[in-house]
DNA sequence: GATGAATGAGCTTTCATTCAT
DNA sequence: CATGAATGAAAGCTCATTCAT
């Protein structure tokens, strides 16, 4: 029960973190969404940023144990492995995209010290495992020997976030509606999958 | 004089407001800053959130003028003015940082809709310049026909934004220290460039 | 422990706003004067306006029933029931001149729209019950057949409020002192029951 | 020219004074209404309290310049005199309902002490115009000896000063639309004059 | 003589947090 | 263990006034 409204908190202050940002979201208006006490975040999480904290902790964590699981995966081949470790991360971006969010803005303003900690041991991994995968492809020739893994990562990363915030121009730009618009939204985020992996392919292969 | 504290306080607050975001960003900081009495945001700009506005005004009819001056440049070939365009528009993003994460956030937060407007003035211009330079490429036989311009554009965009914030990390996993450390930052933008151009060929001649 | 802070809060509020009026008193003053916290008016209340709408309420119902109570009494005969009805909101008014003079301005200013509902609400209940009145002592041939109620109401009420605040000049006029300035104040708000009887007859009985 | 702007802000100040009430009223409302600068308050009238003692002095000033005229007047009989006096000061009171509302509130807020001896000069040069015309006036029989003036004046002014505020009341109550409704203000103010005259009957005559 | 710029004090309200129960 | 009451700090903003020009 007490367990059940601690991750029901995490839950709403997620969702208004990413809609309203860290500083324009109230305790009250957590509190609130979540059916509890003004003072239950205090006394369950000693503050609000402990709660962001708590919350990027939680959604860093379980990202790296999702890389890891993939890192595990013996039944692929090198390059298939890589295709298949970016997928994964990008579809978790997309599945998680108010977390996406939350860590756009705090990477960019840096708030507090354990948010910039997490942030870089998940950014660590990701170049870790990503850099261990590409020299072990690189040597039996499957991709490129010079692949920069931060250029890599910065541009699958950075595009997938920009197209997961262009989607009402997208959809403008190329007049969907109708039949085309009930199912826009899963075929846009095929659309980032897609055009994720043909960067990755590229860059793999062929940028100089 | 009066001119001069009046732009002081838009350039402490552009600054305040990349570093510190909106919500974060007291009138009392921009004021103590800008060396400003704290009565005078509300006098010159009548509200904080005005002064956003301003910001962000000044800034995005700035780089829409700078894309119009692109655009009537008449001595380029098709292909060249697109890799200038897109050259120039990476080129003030760099520049211009902290307006940067600003834009970044607040196209997350959509906190006004006088902010939304402007943005997506920026976007829809930088769209149709470059829809209309693609058009007339591919009709000369220059790129392929079916290139996605927001998807291009958002490629573009999102990846310098995502390297403008991995710099610290790029250079922690290269190691870079020493002689290369002075030119470091010079370096990196020139990389930013550099990809992005080469991204930017990619997508216009080779990506399905 | 609360509920007295609460109380003590709407007493001294309503002194306040009865001495420097609804503008002229700050949330500060208020505190203050009750030896209360600056934010705990607005816990409380909401507001500084909902504050004086509370006020007024309260005032206003506790009026109100009363004069529900007087009409319920069965055993006066219908003039008298007149005489005492008026005598009773009048004495309520000298009693609670504090809340008269807040009165007398908000009916001017109409500065909220609660306000304005409960101010007429209560003209109305006055109106009615003493219409209801005449109209039955009128139909016994005890006081004339038509009476405006309204002027009736008007010339009571206005003849009152002016004399609470001409009592300094009646002192002063009439150079009260001695022995008679210490009974002065209840001389004179028996002065005001007497006079406005007199009105009161003489309206219901000999007016064109 | 600059008289004009100084009569101007004193209308303006005096209408927004009296619907918004001195606190409620900024220096910036009146200087909009005038179509003045906002500095021309302070440097015309020193402060905006000043500027309402302008305000209270001049009305008051030619209320009492009026009350002397008809104290002038040699041509009307001792009662006629006494009905003419009370009727034009009612009348004026009718004709500056404006002014009436401040003098309602100030005279409850006693704000300032220039605002109360000015006040004050008013409220005793009626009472020793009329005191003089009604001892004159008993003297020869023509009215009670015993009338107060006090009383006498309150009841006059608050019976005028309630019936200023009850018109929508008045309206309501009586149901009053169609033709009765174009006529209604010119009908109400000889409404409100009668009844005073006929109380002024009353109470020179029969009052106890 | 008249005004736009500028100011410091003050306003109401909301905030995250603490604490007694 | 959980919570409603309470608080000081700080927020954005408006105020009447002053002063250099």
């Amino acid at each position: 029960m007490a367990e059940a409204k601690n991750t029901r908190i995490l839950q709403v202050a997620e969702q208004l973190f990413a809609e309203k940002g860290f500083d324009g979201t109230s305790i009250r208006d957590i509190a609130s969404g979540a059916g509890a006490n003004i003072s239950m975040i205090s006394y369950y999480f000693g503050s609000k940023e402990n709660l962001m904290v708590e919350i990027i902790r939680g959604r860093i964590s379980e990202s790296i144990r999702l890389l890891d699981e993939v890192m595990a995966d013996e039944s692929l081949l090198p390059v298939q492995k890589i295709e298949h470790f970016v997928g994964r991360f990008i579809q978790n971006k997309i599945e998680n995209a108010c977390f996406s969010r939350i860590l756009m803005t705090e990477q960019i303003l840096k708030r507090n010290e354990s948010f910039v900690t997490l942030l870089s041991e998940l950014r660590m991994t990701l170049a870790n495992h990503l850099g261990s995968l590409l020299k072990l492809a690189a040597r039996k020739g499957y991709v490129r020997k010079d692949v920069d893994v931060i250029l890599l990562i910065s541009t699958l990363v950075g595009t997938t976030n920009s197209l997961l915030y262009s989607r009402d121009q997208y959809k403008a730009y190329h007049n969907i509606s109708g039949k085309k618009a009930d199912t826009f939204e899963a075929d846009y985020n095929r659309l980032i999958q897609q055009h994720t992996q043909n960067l990755l392919k590229y860059l793999l292969l062929h940028d100089s």
